[in-house]
RNA sequence: GCCGAGGUAGCUCAGCUGGUUAGAGCGCAUGAUUCAUAAUCAUGAGGUCGGCGGUUCAAUCCCGCCUCUCGGUACCA
C-alpha cells in the first residue's frame, strides 16, 4: 500500500466554477484519487477555496459588502457544486479559516527565523485619507502610454499596457479619490534565485518524466533566471504578517494559498504530518497550466526552504478548455457554470464527467460543444454502456428469472475464453494509463469493456440459442453478467454515479478494483434487481436551448456591459483648437518587425506623406487598409517607437467588444481637410 | 520579438528511444441482426502526418527556415 497526498488547485472564491475548471483539474484529480483508493492505497484528496487577494477586496467594495461575505457566498456555491459532481475530496476547506491563518503564519515565521527572507524597503503609493497603502489595482490615473483616464495602476484597460503604478499621470486613490503620496514601506522577499541550482537539478534532471508542457514551462523560467519575489503586501485582507512592526501587512496571496493544502490536511486529520513530511508519501498537484510556475517553482522553493516537507512527485497540469470555439471567460459570461448545469441537467453529472474526460485538454487546448456533449451521451454512454447493461439484465430476467445462472465449467467455448481473457489485459492498460495521467485514453479503454460485452452478445446470440440449447445460454449469460459486474467496478473512478447504479441493479455493493475481469464476482444464483435505464437520450431541443442561452448572454453582455466613460473635465475652445486633426489616406502599411501590435503606416495628409506607427496590427491586415481614409492628429510631438519616428496619431474608436475601428469621414474627402 | 506547448482521416485525439500497407472513437457508406433506449455487430471509404529544405539506407518522429493556434513575457498610439 502506498500513501498519496493529492491536491487540486484551490479555486479562487470570487466567482462560481465552470466546466473548464472541472475538465482541467477536478475531474482528473478525482479519477486519479478514486482509482488509488479502489486499489487500496491511502490517498488523501485535498482542496479548498482560495479566499484572499486584491480582486476579492475590490469585488466586496463594489458591492458594498465585506470580503468575508464575498468569499462566504462563493465558497458555498463552489463547495456544493463539487459535492454534487461527486468530486471526492477528503476535505474541502478554505483559506479564511483560523487553522489556515495559523498554519501559514507559522510557515512564514519559520522561514523568517531561519533568515530565509530578504527585507527590502521601496516606495509605494499611500492614501493618507484612508490611512492605507494602495495595491496597484487601487490606483487610478491617466495612462502614460495612451492618455486614457481611469487606467489601473497595474494595467491600462484602454490600451492593454501593463504599468507600474508610479508611472500613472495624475494618480488618485480608488478608495477615496485622494491623490496618493509615495511612502516607504518594507516587504519580505523570497530569494527564488538562491534556489535556482536546486530547482534546476530537481526538475530538469530528476523529473524529466513530467508532462512536456509542464517541463517546458519550468525550463523556460529556470533558463531565464529567477528573481526574488515579495511575499507580503500592504493590505488588510489576508493572513497578517506575523512579525513585529508589520501592521497592515498580509502574506501575498500566492504565498498563503498553496499552504492552504497543508492547513486543510491539518484540519482533516491529526495525522497530517505523515502526508506532508514522510518521504514515502507521493505528493501530486493537479492544476491548470496557468498555475505551473507556482506549483513547480515557487511552492517547492518554499517547501525546500522550510526544510521538513516533501516535494511534489508530479504536477500534471492540463491545458485549457474552450467553449463552442471561444475561450471560456468569466467576465464575458462565456461559460457553462456548474451550478447551472446541475439545475438544467438534473441527475446527469456523469454525462458531463464523461464528456469532459473524453475530451479533456490533456495535451492541448480543447473545445467543448453541446453537439459533442449530445453525441457522446447518445452514441457512447447510452448506446454502448447503458445498452449493454440493460440488454444483459433483460436477458437474464427473461431466461433465468434474474438469477445468475450456473454455467457448465467444461462448456466454455474458445470464443468465451477469448473474451474473458481480454478483460485482464484491458484492466492492466487502464492502470498504466491512469498512473501516467492519461485519463482520456483510460476512459476509452473502460468503454472498450462495454464494447466487448456488446460484441460478445452479438456473436453468441443467446436469443436464438435459447430455442435450441438452453444450457449453452447459461454460460453465455453467466459471462454477460460477470462483465456487467466488472463494469460496475471499472467505471467507479470515471462515472461514480453510473457505477453505483449498476451495482444497485446487480444488487451487489462490493467495490474492489480487483474484481474487474476476474469473471466470477457475482455468485451463482445471485438475484439481480429489475433493469432500469442508466442513461436517457438527450434530445436536440435540450442542447439547442443551451447554445441559444450562450449566444444570448453573449449578445446581452455586449450591449449591457458597455458603459460610456464619464465626461472629461471641460476645456476651452482654444485648447481644442490646438489639435490639428486632418483627413488623410493610408498609402502604405507594413508590420513593424519584432512586434505583435504595431503597424508602420504611411499617411498622405494632404500636406506631406508621413510615417505613423500605430498599435492596430491585431485588428487590420496591412494590405487591406491601403486606401483607407483616416483622421490623423498631425501636430502631436513625434515619438520614436521601435526605432521608427511616429509623426502623429491615427484616431480610432474601440467598440464595446474591444474591436478597433477607424474614425473617417462618411464620404471620400480631400486629404488635408481639417477636422474641427 | 523572445520562451514554452501544439498543428496527424469530416470531428475529437493516440502514435515509446526514426524502420514493413500511419491507428482509435464519433460521423459517413454497405451488409448482418432484433435481446436491447431506432440501440448492437461486421466490413469499407477517407490522411502529400501544417509548408519548404536538410541529415539518413530509411523521418509523422532528428536538424534548419517559414506559417497558423494557445499560454507566458516584452512592446503597443
Amino acid at each position: 500500500m502506498m500513501r498519496y497526498t493529492i491536491t487540486a488547485a484551490l479555486p479562487y472564491a470570487n466567482g462560481p466554477v465552470h466546466i473548464g475548471h472541472l475538465a482541467g483539474v477536478y475531474i482528473p484529480a478525482d479519477i486519479y484519487t478514486r482509482y488509488l483508493r479502489l486499489k487500496g492505497h491511502d490517498a488523501l484528496f485535498i482542496c479548498g477555496s482560495d479566499e484572499h487577494g486584491v480582486p476579492i477586496t475590490i469585488k466586496a467594495q463594489k458591492e458594498g459588502i465585506t470580503p468575508q461575505e464575498v468569499v462566504d457566498r462563493y465558497h458555498t456555491i463552489i463547495r456544493d457544486s463539487f459535492a454534487e459532481f461527486g468530486i471526492s475530496f477528503n476535505i474541502y476547506s478554505r483559506t479564511s479559516s483560523k487553522i489556515h491563518h495559523q498554519t501559514s503564519s507559522e510557515f512564514f515565521e519559520k522561514l523568517y527565523q531561519d533568515q530565509v527572507f530578504i527585507e527590502k524597503e521601496s516606495e509605494q503609493f499611500y492614501d493618507s485619507k484612508a490611512n492605507q497603502f494602495l495595491a496597484d489595482r487601487y490606483i487610478l490615473g491617466n495612462c502614460p502610454k495612451c492618455g486614457a483616464e481611469n487606467a489601473y495602476g497595474d494595467q491600462c484597460e484602454a490600451c492593454g499596457s501593463s504599468l507600474n503604478a508610479t508611472e500613472l499621470i495624475n494618480p488618485r486613490s480608488a478608495v477615496t479619490g485622494h491623490t496618493p503620496e509615495l511612502k516607504m514601506t518594507k516587504h519580505w522577499y523570497l530569494p527564488l534565485d538562491k534556489y535556482e541550482p536546486f530547482l534546476k537539478q530537481w526538475i530538469l534532471e530528476d523529473h524529466k518524466e513530467w508532462k512536456t508542457n509542464v517541463y517546458g514551462q519550468c525550463k523556460s523560467w529556470l533558463d531565464s533566471g529567477l528573481q526574488p519575489r515579495a511575499v507580503s503586501r500592504d493590505l488588510d485582507w489576508g493572513v497578517p504578517v506575523p512579525v513585529d512592526g508589520a501592521n497592515g501587512k498580509v502574506l501575498y496571496v500566492w504565498f498563503d494559498a498553496p499552504i492552504g493544502y497543508i492547513s486543510a490536511t491539518k484540519e482533516l486529520t491529526p495525522d497530517w504530518e505523515k502526508y506532508w513530511k514522510n518521504k514515502d508519501t507521493k505528493l501530486i498537484h493537479f492544476i491548470g497550466k496557468d498555475n505551473i510556475v507556482f506549483h513547480c517553482i515557487v511552492f517547492p522553493a518554499m517547501l525546500k526552504a522550510e526544510g521538513s516537507y516533501i516535494l511534489p512527485t508530479n504536477v500534471p497540469a492540463n491545458e485549457f478548455l474552450n467553449l463552442e470555439g471561444d475561450k471560456i471567460s468569466t467576465s464575458r459570461n462565456w461559460a457553462v457554470w456548474l451550478h447551472e448545469y446541475l439545475r438544467d441537467f438534473e441527475g446527469k453529472q456523469d454525462v458531463l464527467r464523461y464528456v469532459l474526460t473524453a475530451n479533456a485538454p490533456e495535451t492541448k487546448d480543447n473545445d467543448f460543444t453541446w453537439k459533442d456533449f449530445q453525441d457522446r451521451n447518445n452514441n457512447e454512454l447510452l448506446a454502448i454502456l447503458g445498452n449493454f447493461v440493460n440488454r444483459s439484465m433483460v436477458l437474464t430476467h427473461k431466461y433465468f428469472d434474474g438469477k445468475v445462472p450456473e454455467p457448465e465449467p467444461n462448456a466454455f467455448v474458445a470464443f468465451d475464453k477469448e473474451i474473458m481473457d481480454e478483460f485482464p489485459i484491458i484492466k492492466q492498460k487502464i492502470e498504466t494509463l491512469i498512473e501516467t495521467f492519461h485519463f482520456r485514453e483510460a476512459l476509452k479503454e473502460a468503454m472498450n469493456m462495454a464494447r466487448l460485452g456488446n460484441k460478445y452478445l452479438a456473436e453468441t446470440e443467446p436469443w436464438k440459442v435459447i430455442k435450441t440449447d438452453p444450457d449453452r445460454v447459461k454460460n453465455i449469460m453467466y459471462i454477460a453478467m460477470q462483465i456487467t459486474a466488472g463494469l460496475s467496478q471499472v467505471f467507479e473512478p470515471f462515472l461514480p454515479f453510473a457505477a453505483a447504479k449498476i451495482r444497485k441493479l446487480l444488487n451487489f455493493e462490493t467495490v474492489d478494483w480487483n474484481l474487474i475481469g476476474n469473471c466470477k464476482a457475482l455468485p451463482i444464483g445471485h438475484q439481480i434487481a429489475n433493469p432500469e435505464l442508466l442513461f436517457t437520450r438527450i434530445e436536440d431541443e435540450h442542447v439547442v436551448a443551451q447554445v441559444e442561452k450562450l449566444q444570448s448572454t453573449k449578445q446581452q453582455n455586449l450591449s449591457n456591459k458597455f458603459k460610456a466613460n464619464d465626461s472629461k473635465p471641460l476645456i476651452s475652445y482654444d485648447e481644442f483648437a490646438k489639435m490639428d486633426i486632418r483627413v488623410g489616406t493610408i498609402v502604405a502599411a507594413e508590420k513593424v518587425a519584432k512586434t505583435k501590435k504595431l503597424l508602420k503606416l504611411t499617411i498622405d495628409t494632404g500636406i506631406d506623406q508621413r510615417t505613423v506607427v500605430s498599435g492596430i496590427a491585431e485588428f487590420f491586415e496591412p494590405d487591406k487598409i491601403i486606401g483607407q481614409q483616416v483622421s490623423i492628429l498631425i501636430n502631436l510631438a513625434p515619438r520614436e517607437l521601435k526605432g521608427i519616428e511616429s509623426q502623429g496619431m491615427i484616431l480610432m474608436t474601440e467598440d464595446a467588444d474591444g474591436t478597433l475601428r477607424f474614425v473617417q469621414p462618411t464620404l471620400q474627402t480631400k486629404n488635408g481637410c481639417e477636422v474641427k
